[in-house]
DNA sequence: AACTATTTATAAGA
DNA sequence: TTCTTATAAATAGTT
């Protein structure tokens, strides 16, 4: 649109990406709004601009974004049934169908009044629901366990970082001596600066 | 675009809304890419039609869906400072802010040769970090218990609706009398139906 | 799925 | 930024 045909290609020009971004970010925006308006279908909007600030976009009809991406997260999980990455959320989609069939048995039951299965299959279905969240319970304790395993890689590294520094510093004040003994103790400049009291 | 002006508010006709829907969905997208391309942007669109099924789209520069919503998350957390459920991810915000001005500090030493704060500073530093971190795992194992606690409720639920159904069977089955005894251990078509083995 | 008459979005210019 | 305008692009109604 506009004069002259647009290639589809990074703008090198930043003044021109940047007036290109807030228009297209506006019609982007408008055009979200009139689908989920027209068709009546909820949508999540997140956008980041080069220099790394968000802009979102969220259908009326959902009280918050979070509340899309926690649909979003369910409805991808039976998206990719079949991919290989299946293996790591089977425990999870097993009891989402166990849930489902048991559903659908119970409400056959109840139309047939009881006369189509016994006692011991319900037991098995009881049984086979509990295996699966035990199964659940022991994934959900591996990626919390992933979890904190990253954070104190995270604190570790930076740990060694900073002994580095402070061999650095060591070595620094034994060329010059014993001059600063006592600003050696407290530097408020530091808490002020680091807001953490 | 069309025929004919077009009034913004959700088509009653179903045959016509989702034709609508598919064609402003294809627009929608289309348009997403050209923005993401053309000034190089990171964004993700998440679509649910009004029937459910979901349709998604992110920018080619992320790998994945995943990869955007974390990045939201941590921005938006950012972007609703001073909002009241701060509270709920302080500590979160904390290490991020933490990990933030440890770097900064850092480097900034590295450019003053170690003249700047002591060893001390840096002791307080760690330990302040590792404070932060041990809340990070009490928040986390907070959040595990509520899913479980979910979960377990969900559970019995099921058991209780169970326990009716059994309950019903039982006083069909004193009625007939004791006619039907061999088809009570096992009835393989559920098995195959629930489809568990 | 395709076709077009129109409306709408927007690139360039001011 | 913001507006204007010439023109490209999207799409509503239709087949």
């Amino acid at each position: 649109m506009g004069r002259g045909r647009t290639e589809i290609k990074r703008i090198e020009n930043p003044i021109q990406r940047q007036s290109t971004f807030y228009k297209r970010r506006d019609g982007l925006f408008k055009k979200a709004r009139e689908l989920s308006v027209l068709c009546d279908a909820d949508l999540l909007l997140l956008l980041f601009s080069s220099s790394g600030k968000l802009y979102q976009y969220h259908s009326p009809s959902v009280a918050s974004a979070k509340e899309l991406i926690e649909r979003y997260e369910v409805a991808a999980q039976t998206q990719i049934r079949g991919d290989r990455r299946l293996e790591r959320n089977a425990e999870m989609e097993m009891v989402e169908k166990l849930c489902d069939t048991l559903e659908r048995e119970l409400r056959f039951m109840k139309v047939d009044e009881g006369q189509q299965y016994s006692l011991p299959d319900l037991g098995l279905l009881e049984h086979n629901l509990e295996t699966a969240i035990g199964k659940v319970r022991v994934e959900m304790d591996r990626k919390i366990g992933a979890q904190i395993h990253k954070l104190e890689t995270m604190v570790r590294d930076r740990q060694q970082e900073r002994y580095g520094l402070c061999d650095k510093i060591a070595r620094v004040q034994t060329l010059r001596g014993m001059e600063a003994d006592g600003s050696a103790s407290s530097t408020p400049g530091l808490d002020l600066r680091l807001g953490l009291n």
